[in-house]
DNA sequence: CTACAAAACTAACGTTTGTTAGTTTGAATT
DNA sequence: AATTCAAACTAACAAACGTTAGTTTTGTAG
């Protein structure tokens, strides 16, 4: 009895050929190949390329947003707010980046009410993150008169953290948080 | 007699569809009917579809080697140097947003040699960046003890900002370059 | 008016694509 | 020993892919 199912297997593999040369750009026939099977073989598990992509991407948004709805109902500071965002990512990040690739990168490749949903769930988690960001601001904690540009600079480089997370060989994830945290909140000059 | 070559204007397109759904995505008959004409057609005036690529990237990663030359030859401090590398991804976000994608994001599909060229261009850009960096640091211009971490927050606001200029509809391109250089030299806290 | 070259066209090619249908294998259960 | 069932297989499909060959249209210069 294997924990984990063919099924997750295949999604597995699959998002790491997505996550290399992204969806379009893999076949059927690569999947089957990495699962050591014939192409033919997967669709005893799969309902179909599409489905992998939904299941990696629609899962992986809801873990964001499980995230920052425990973030809200924490009791702490905005910024310990914002800190905890940037542990959430950073944890995602390292145990899914397969998956994290695949909802930076393909998203638009999903059905069209799946795009829709996804969009809305990204937007409405921007728009938390906002708030808890212009709530810093209006406590004083944070000193900037542009919470767009720090939203927007915060998410980039929380985003993209998976492309630089693997070339620089697998730092202790604490040091990691402590650092991104420095850089990010207490600035650089 | 045009100003703009009939390859270029293939080329323009081409680049508007490969930011909406990435290289592999778009088909020789979708650039066809953007430039309304047949798919056969594009073949006088392109050798391949993966000709448009490399051309996309490759002159748009010289455009950033270019401009590091010249920031390079400065003789202002590192954090002005830092100020005018922002300027520099800023101004080739607006002129050139979606050879910027493709950049970004399917640099994977060229040739196999070009492959090579591009990722030696973009790790030498990375290293002249972080020596500017460490060298504001030895001069006690920049305060923080994480380097890589800097770099690496600084690139992927900038490498990511084509995404959300667009997003946020056009904004004055100087008080863009003032907003960002303040938050991301001058910190959010 | 003719000649020429650029740039469009039609038609088709060999491959690769995602997927389906039907069959075989092999291990566990009755 | 017979049955069952998950999971692999072979073979094939129609559609879409990038690209080529050969032909016609179109605008310009002699």
């Amino acid at each position: 009895m294997s924990t984990t199912s063919r099924k997750s297997e295949i999604i597995s593999k699959a998002s790491q050929l997505f996550k290399e040369k992204g969806y379009s750009a893999v076949t059927v026939r690569d999947i089957a190949q990495a699962m050591e099977m014939k192409a033919a073989s997967l669709y005893n598990h799969i309902d179909s390329k599409q489905e992998i992509l939904s299941i990696l991407i629609l899962d992986l948004a809801r873990d964001f947003t499980d995230g920052m709805h425990q973030v809200q109902q924490m009791k702490n500071s905005p910024l310990q707010k914002i800190e905890a965002l940037i542990e959430l990512h950073i944890d995602i990040t390292v145990n899914q980046s397969e998956a994290l690739a695949a909802l930076n990168n393909d998203w638009m490749h999903l059905p069209e009410n799946e795009v829709v949903e996804f969009v809305a769930m990204r937007e409405s988690y921007e728009e938390n993150f906002r708030n808890i960001i212009k709530e810093g601001i209006s406590l004083g904690q944070i000193q900037s008169r542009h919470p767009e540009v720090i939203l927007f600079s915060i998410l980039s480089t929380l985003r993209t953290l998976y492309l630089w997370y693997q070339k620089r060989g697998k730092l202790d994830v604490n040091v990691l948080k402590r650092d991104m945290v420095a850089v990010l909140l207490r600035g650089i000059v």
